[in-house]
DNA sequence: TAATTTTTGAAACAAGTGTTGCAAAAAGGA
DNA sequence: TCCTTTTTGCAACACTTGTTTCAAAAATTA
């Protein structure tokens, strides 16, 4: 049996596993190479499962015992389909055009992200971190290929803050959403060249009230520069025309960690509330339901 | 020690090594895969070598003992490459905690997004992207944090194609979204366990209908496996208890890469299409333009 | 409810692990 | 040659490995 045929086996007869061999089943896949490399009560140890559940496992999907499962991923691991190793040892040259591509994607994206980061700098972000932190509300603004980012921010910042304000000019209400804006106030906008009209003119609205800017950007020259303004830039160098998000992301995901760190316990019980409130509205979907009604109800 | 520095060191002290020890290091040295798969005792029975002269060649190069060896080459077997960076400043200390955290940002973007790419798979991404051009139409759905995610993806696709819905849940519409969903469409859902109850049901009610599924997750087990359906997995460890979009966004970037490379000249027409009708509509802030009013006029 | 089957984890097992000490063998120097 | 040093492999070590057995716990059925 290959690997894929295992995977295949796996994925379609987890249904009928138990939960305890489910939940080695769903390490197992998603960490191939931890099972390749170590030994199966160490695995079973990160995948807080019993070792015995693993020789379980092994023996659900029709081997005798777990190395035999295990050979397969080393085996797997070796032949390395996608050249996992083989980049490293830099013998490339007769890859596809997709790889390549790929590959140029992932280099670019760590670069991006790199420069982002240390770019920026650590006392930077720190003092962007207390900037927001200290302000009586956060007003978040980004459209167009900057809306993830604002989203993101907005939905993470809201799990452990409520004076958050997502302005998305749903339905033309830009400015609506921004209309009491003053100071004390924070304006996080995050616009990438050339820089949506909109957003534009609601840093220089924000400003004119006395709020404080924050912007992330791709550029240290925008037009949103000016007083109690800081600036984060973020490259977006993409393989195609479109500007590339992910450094943005992980600068506004460093953003939401460092304040997560200075705001300590206190931060983790609204966290957990959060939580729970999410679960009273049956937002997730549970392993152990049935099979659901295929429509949506109006009750929805 | 990273690989490339215990290679160096094992073949500079090749020569002073005794008659066995050299057989174990040129044995090591040209089998690195089984080093890092095999135990001990195997590998140097395939060396030829007697055990003990394996525990000799660890301490010969500086360890203490042979599982330290070991782990270099596991490491560098594994997929995740943290020698680019991480290692060289492997000397932390006296940083200061905001910068460690960033960096340990950094490189988990950086792992996850590695991971994700390759994990997949060139083929499979491809097959992805021609999953998605062969769709009549594409629905995209991602809730919560995935979100941003769905967004920008919808964003960027609706640059270059007009079948694109996306299903956002904005006021309750998700049902009416998804009328009409059927044979040849295709339905991109993105969601990170707990799957949103939404999202796995909108995937059973779109597999039904005939449609075809191409979900973006973070697992290989998903309660939205199935027919017609392609699970790619994007990885999203993260410092925080919010898990990271970087990968998933990075995913994304990628398929919409590869269609646009599948695509050739015929799709950057439209795209320039696109960016003037973006310009008819003023979306961008001319560098060279006066100060604009401050507030928002009833005209926007 | 009680009887049943299924699931789970603890303990014990033999086999295999990496390591160490030591003595025999080999090599080198006088 | 003899003596010293280095090299080598054996045997025993404490420990971890994968596996099996079995009883308790949980879930299911009657």
């Amino acid at each position: 049996m290959d690997f894929d045929q295992l995977k295949d086996r796996m994925t379609s007869q987890f249904e009928e596993m138990s939960p305890q061999v489910q939940a080695a089943a769903r390490y197992v896949l998603d960490n191939v190479e931890d099972v390749a490399l170590m030994s199966m009560r160490q695995l079973a140890k990160e995948a807080d499962v019993h070792p015995t559940t693993m020789v379980r496992l092994a023996q659900a999907v029709g081997f005798e015992g777990f190395n035999d499962l295990k050979d397969v991923f080393q085996t797997r691991l070796r032949a390395a389909p996608d050249d996992l190793v083989g980049r490293a040892r830099g013998l490339q040259g007769k890859k596809n055009s997709t790889l390549k591509l790929l590959e140029e994607i992932e280099q670019n994206a760590h670069n991006n992200i790199y420069q982002s980061i240390h770019g920026s700098g650590a006392a930077k972000l720190e003092k962007a971190a207390d900037f927001l932190l200290s302000a009586k509300r956060v007003f978040i603004m980004g459209l167009r290929i900057s809306y993830p980012v604002a989203f993101s921010f907005s939905y993470a910042y809201g799990m452990f803050r409520s004076n958050a304000q997502l302005v998305d000019g749903q339905a033309g209400t830009t400015a609506d959403s921004l209309r009491g804006i003053g100071e004390g106030d924070v304006l996080l906008a995050i616009s990438v060249s050339p820089f949506s009209r909109d957003t534009v003119r609601a840093v220089r609205y924000a400003r004119s009230r006395g709020a404080g800017i924050l912007t992330i950007t791709d550029s240290e020259i925008t037009p949103m520069n000016g007083d109690r303004t800081l600036n984060l830039v973020a490259r977006n160098e993409s393989m195609t025309f479109f500007p590339s998000i992910t450094a943005s992301t992980a600068l506004v995901e460093s953003l939401i960690a460092i304040m997560i760190a200075k705001g300590g316990e206190d931060l983790l019980d609204v966290v957990a509330e959060s939580r729970a409130q999410l679960d009273e509205f049956e937002a997730y979907w549970e392993v152990q339901s049935q099979t659901p009604p295929l429509l949506f109800s109006d009750k929805d």
